[in-house]
DNA sequence: AAAAAATAGTTAAACTCATTAACTATTTTT
DNA sequence: AAAAATAGTTAATGAGTTTAACTATTTTTT
């Protein structure tokens, strides 16, 4: 009694492939859950506060690795980094300017730029929850030597390259 | 003129721990895209093929490795596998029940147990969508060998479980 | 120098996915 | 028989996202 319903059928075979593509998905889930508990007591949502870290010049941010970043970051540097289009960027942007945690200042060079810092107060949440975040992803990777660590970040940044260089 | 809008304050440090954390959230970003990207030509998000996948009994999915699957899939099992609350699984299935690539049927044992199948045109997207995502996956991960792709797949399998247990 | 093209960002409308709180219906436990 | 637990829905709401059409500014071309 083949029952399509009950059984799996033959063409989803169990692969390294497959399972590595879904456990990188449900452990990007998991962090950002764990993300928005820490975040929110602040006020924000990880997605918000991904943004004060790139205004914040977090050196860890693969994008920054990528491309140069001395003077204080744009919109349209935020949307290729966090992989969004411009006018989402330009919402969330709205939303932590209301908040009073990002301002906006118009590059005196090109009119059209307008360069975004951190307020005082977007400082404080940045620095706030830093050591929430050191002490959280050491517990995580507690069981792990720097070897290991280092292979895994080797693999994903190969793969981000590969996948990024494609378009 | 140490400028806190232009230069990494001393509190940001470079750290393999956070690297990898970003890493995998881009690499799961990337994913997602490239997932949208094919589905987008079947009428479905990533989000919604990704519940086909679940009712069809992918084998990858790492929730079926950790819990039985014997019958078809409930939407409550589909809320811890994706991480997401029941009203949200309610809203996607009559999403996917308008689109005709769903059914539920009243269990038999329990009335207030819903079992979720594919209709015909559900396992049809399933199937055409298989063989793209097979040859998109071998593709991303063709300059890594079988070991290296193990160890990472027990990298993540390990913070998972940390991570999911924790709760 | 003027016109055209490119770049940076915004606005508006719409959609997907997600949440919480309060609810119904059914089954299990006490 | 009553209480508690379980499965799912409804309603209201919100965050994050997109595309298409727009303004403003700068750069390139003619």
């Amino acid at each position: 009694m083949s029952n399509k319903s009950r059984n799996t059928p033959v063409f989803l075979e169990k692969t390294l492939d497959l399972s590595l593509i879904f456990n990188i998905l449900d452990l990007a889930n998991q962090l950002k859950i764990n993300g928005d508990k820490i975040c929110q007591q602040y006020g924000v949502t990880t997605q918000q506060w991904l943004i004060l870290l790139h205004l914040a010049h977090d050196p860890n941010i693969p994008y920054f690795e990528r491309e140069d970043h001395s003077l204080p970051v744009l919109a349209s540097e935020l949307a290729a980094s966090l992989n969004v289009t411009r006018p989402n960027v330009t919402n969330l942007i709205q939303i932590l300017s209301q908040k009073e945690l990002v301002e906006q200042i118009t590059d005196q060079a090109d009119a059209r730029r307008k360069r975004l810092i951190l307020t005082e107060k977007g400082w404080e949440i940045v620095r706030e929850i830093q050591p929430i975040r050191i002490k959280t992803n050491e517990w995580l990777f507690e069981n792990f030597g720097n070897d290991q660590k280092k292979d895994v970040l080797n693999f994903l940044q190969r793969c981000l390259m590969k996948i990024t260089q494609a378009k």
